[in-house]
DNA sequence: CATGACTTGACACGACTTGTATCAAACCTT
DNA sequence: AAGGTTTGATACAAGTCGTGTCAAGTCATG
């Protein structure tokens, strides 16, 4: 009843933006993808000016600087997440970190556990878990009692993860 | 493969039992349990010389400081967390908080999961609402699908927290 | 080859969280 | 009434975490 929210909301935009040289623009080019895919992907997702959630899906690789852009957050963040294990971006030759759009997806849900849930890492990790272990139990579920009772697992696990604030599209 | 295990154990004995007056023996009267009964009950769990996780669970009531030191938690600790909604202790007459031995094995998840695991309060709260949910879900999909899909359901889950750590015995 | 732009890892700082210590006041039992 | 305990409030120390900064390395371009 009481049960205060406890939502701390720190980190996101303290900062002017000043040019420090961590908030670049062009990529160095990747040597896997098609020679500057990700930094032409890149640009289009930011030239129509919407800032932050709705970004349109889009299919590719993009660099550091470029999911930091996408995603709002700082590069260091996102450096760190990786040392932590969070994530695992692929790299290109040069051993540039390359975040597919799958890892951008997986990066939203940690910003919303982290900002508006108020998990630390531990619970950010503890919570990608969660999702993916019962995301592979709704399969073996659905797997073993057939297709009527596979889809009521995945109506309750829908409510469940509703009830818990994740966003996960499943 | 990297992923390092970032368990801090902070809390737990960077104190010497220096006897501040916030860790006594005998409780007050209850008013509520046949009179005395708690303390009873909490020195009978006490005096077999166990010490931790593994007391034997016991019907009956305790008051904080007897709570405390069943789950070697400072009291201040138990007054915390019912402050942020985590656990919510009876009262006596007289306004003593009165713990169950349902609060106390929800405190000894609560434990688990910020010592061991390393989460934060939000953290806790986020892991219980999905004990919560997913035990709620188990028995509404048992109820739907019949007894044997049931069954089915309850390994599954029983699978899962095992492997996310949690300490539900269902 | 030289230059510029960018990334990399490492370190440090400030804000916030959290368990614990401390205090005066109120309560209960002897 | 006296002693012991709980209560709520406040304060402090240690840890966490996002971010700023730096030198060194890499890559494309002139």
């Amino acid at each position: 009843m009481t049960q205060q929210r406890r939502v701390q909301a720190r980190r996101r935009a303290p900062s002017p933006p000043l040019p420090g040289q961590d908030a670049p623009y062009r990529p160095a080019d990747t040597s896997i993808s098609p020679s500057g895919a990700a930094q032409q992907e890149a640009g289009a997702s930011e030239a129509p000016g919407r800032e932050d959630d709705t970004v349109v899906a889009m299919e590719g690789v993009y660099i550091i600087s470029v999911a930091a852009r996408i995603l709002d957050m700082h590069p260091q963040t996102l450096r760190k997440y990786e040392r932590l294990g969070l994530v695992r971006p692929g790299r290109t030759l040069g051993m540039l970190r390359l975040y597919s759009t799958e890892d951008i997806r997986k990066l939203r849900i940690i910003r919303h556990l982290s900002d508006e849930m108020g998990l630390n890492l531990a619970g950010v990790e503890f919570a990608l878990a969660a999702i993916q272990n019962l995301l592979t139990m709704q399969q073996r579920l659905a797997a073993k009692l057939g297709p009527e009772a596979g889809e009521q697992v995945r109506e309750e696990l829908h409510l469940l993860f509703e009830s818990l604030n994740l966003p996960v599209d499943q």
